[in-house]
DNA sequence: CCAATCGCTGTACCAGCGGTGCAGTTTTTG
DNA sequence: CAAAAACTGCACCGCTGGTACAGCGATTGG
């Protein structure tokens, strides 16, 4: 990596902490230039505006979120051959990465773009857009094939992609009103057990100890 | 209602209408004053900074809010004596209201602070989270009241309240993103099936008509 | 080895933003 | 009719994103 690649992905770790931290509009310049070290020249030779610097900030955000998923849902994949079972080993292991993650920088750039539209142009939207329909195309595939095996009871398959993301877009927006980061490792294991339910083969799988009470 | 009165409630409705537009940050005093045919000094005469009017704003907007769950949620009540059908009614109502809503404000006040956080004052970021406090409580007791004729199944009754505050703030950042104001609808109706599906009875209830398929 | 490109620095400047201070004026109301 | 409320007008501040451009040292390909 030549010293301008160097420099470059600095700004970016730099603005993307703050960015996270505080949101977008919160995050200044000079603000990044101080802890970068360079002048404002120097970040203005690098991004062409602030726009150029969300976009590419954007960019890696989603190809590691991308990267560190592949990783999970693969993961299920080799633990087990069923779909099903597969699925549900991945949402576990994402509900542990969020948790975990959640210490580093709890928030999900994307939505924190969606919230202020019009601070950024057409081509930052879009690849917020393009970022989440890659990643909802992901678990409509993979809820199409269980329900292949497993005829879902309840729920529309269609919209359970939808779910999971509202899941975790929701579930980061309570954890951080809330301070409370386990609230959104909470959410994803509940909508995990809804999998289960909706596809389970049988009632019987999650015979409930009958409750003692009215009715 | 005085001429003071008056004035504050139409900067505030500009404001709003704004802030659900383009976000808190793109929305600018000298903008509002514009459209509300004041001056600068007659803004600050009533709200001495932004952060008072983000306050009075949010706590217009909870108030209204509160006013029509209220609504909704009693007249799930009044039609039926059951509190599982009651709550169902309820949120195939609720998803019918946001999904009208959308045209008029597509926007949540509450998730669009959270991710600026620092934008705000202590104050507002309160009002934020008990806002959402409140809310939750009561479909917490709803679903308490539910649980205890119906016995629960698969999922934890206690994160349930927070899934459905999930499931319309995640759905909301969907519905924009997108740009498809049906998803929000869609996702509302599909956590009620799964509320059925939680309490059903018995497994009979959902049955599906038995897919030939693999398996 | 030298010239061109890269990766910056420094300086000067701009408009728009939120915000202050305060004197003066109109409008409302008890 | 006087006091209080509801403003206007104007001057001014610091911070923000952004522009323009000249220059300068380090790297590198011909």
């Amino acid at each position: 990596m030549g010293k301008g690649a160097e420099t470059r992905e600095r700004i970016l770790d730099i603005a993307q902490a703050s960015v996270l931290a505080k949101g977008f509009g919160a995050t200044s310049i000079d603000e990044i230039i101080a802890e970068a070290g360079i002048t404002k020249s120097g970040f203005f030779y690098h991004f062409k505006d602030k726009n150029e610097l969300a976009r590419e900030m954007l960019r890696r955000f989603i190809d590691e979120n991308d990267r560190v998923f592949d990783e999970i849902f693969s993961r299920g994949r080799e633990l087990s051959d069923d779909p099903l079972q597969a699925l549900l080993i991945s949402l576990k292991l994402l509900a542990e990465v969020l948790r975990d993650a959640q210490t580093q920088h709890p928030g999900c750039l994307v939505a924190s773009i969606c919230y202020q539209e019009r601070l950024f142009d057409r081509e930052v939207v879009d690849l917020a857009k393009q970022g989440t329909m890659n990643w909802n195309a992901r678990f409509r595939s993979h809820f199409a094939e269980i329900a292949a095996i497993y005829p879902p009871r309840g729920a529309r398959v269609e919209d359970l992609a939808d779910t999971l993301a509202c899941v975790i877009d929701g579930g980061i927006i309570l954890a951080r009103l809330m301070n409370d980061p386990g609230r959104l490792e909470r959410q994803v294991l509940n909508f995990r057990s809804l999998v289960g339910l909706v596809f389970s083969p049988d009632a019987a799988a999650s015979k409930p100890l009958r409750v003692a009470s009215a009715a």
